[in-house]
DNA sequence: TGTCGCATGTAACCCGTTACATGATTTC
DNA sequence: GAAATCATGTAACGGGTTACATGCGACA
């Protein structure tokens, strides 16, 4: 079997430029720390990587951005080519989710571990995803609108463009403050415990 | 900085070692397979490879347990040196997660999808952590026991040798069925939202 | 006859991470 | 004067995946 041509990574870069219009491989990294976190992560270099192999695929057009004092900026745009890409990818099912918790590792193997340092890991994931919730609820109001100034003649966001917002967007971060809200019942559940064995041990 | 001489698969393998009992790699792959799927994947030929590693680090060691008619079993067991590697790891804060989810990215840029071909990834996906559901509620029921016969002079998982259930695998795993029933309520709502978009289309 | 389970490995590949690199401007 | 932001890249490395490899017994 041949190696596919773009990966996921690819088309949550081409994705994100679909639905929020032409931006720098700068703009995109912001964009994806926001909006993509909850799915999936890309470090800069990633996303510089992306964007050459999807210029030579043809699926983004590029133009400099001149500017005094500053690097130039290199503004990214999907293509006709582009759009099409990505529906056809979003029509091929998905890969299976795997997940990667270090956090719940430690936990399941609790019995052999010193308990305060336990209870100090737990602690540690409640601060990340108490942030990760605030985050995720500042976005459904900051970020609600993906605005995109229509241009004519080329495609765009419909919702972006009319001054609605995507519904999409929207229900994949009800989806990401659900999964959170969850994930942290349970951290809590779970430190409850180890802090019972704790004063046990006392 | 230099490279860690142990990842997390690695204590993943290492601590299925503690809390069950000695193994062959063929046994910790089905292991593996239903007690860390919710927060760890592993291929078999990774767990052979991580046995390897820590047999020469002295966390791990081997026995050849010799079969008629059958390949040698090669039955691992932990080291006194591995216990106290965990419990080091254990006591360091871990990783940040991060989630890697090629359903929830083609769901984000739904409005530039066929509906119909959305929808079925969705149900696609229904079906999947449905299963997965299933399955972690039948691990709380069948595996909620994690034997292990008490060896004299061996160090083991106390509550396995004395024929209580391990807490923190309970905990696990109603972590792992919270977790799936929200992600299942989650694509519920997106897909009745995506149905009522594919009706008004025609 | 063929596929599934048992049982253990090796080889190739690449995405993703980390570190390195550059350099101006603005803020504390 | 140091740190953060803007802005774009290259290089090295390895964990994780996929495919290849072997061979017996049981079961349909």
């Amino acid at each position: 079997m041949q190696r596919p041509e773009a990966y996921p990574i690819t088309y949550g870069v081409l994705g994100l430029l679909a639905i929020s219009g032409p931006m720098s491989g700068y703009d995109l990294k912001q964009r994806f720390d926001h909006i993509l976190a909850p799915m999936w992560g890309a470090t800069h270099s990633q996303i510089y990587n992306e964007l050459r192999r999807m210029k030579e695929l043809g699926w983004v057009e590029m133009e400099r951005e001149e500017q005094e004092s500053r690097p130039d900026r290199k503004v990214y745009s999907i293509t006709e080519s582009g759009y099409e890409a990505l529906a056809a990818w979003q029509a091929q099912p998905p890969s299976v989710l795997q997940l990667r918790d270090e956090l719940l590792l430690k936990i399941l193997f609790g019995t052999f571990s010193d308990p305060e340092a336990l209870a100090n890991n737990i602690r540690r994931g409640i601060v990340e995803h108490e942030g990760r919730l605030q985050r995720y609820r500042q976005n459904l109001q900051l970020l609600s609108f993906v605005k995109q100034p229509p241009e004519p003649g080329k495609r765009h966001n419909p919702y972006a463009a009319s001054g609605e917002e995507d519904p999409y967007f929207r229900l994949i971060s009800h989806f990401a403050i659900a999964y959170e809200k969850t994930y942290l019942e349970s951290l809590y559940e779970i430190l409850e415990f180890v802090e019972k064995g704790e004063h046990e041990e006392k």
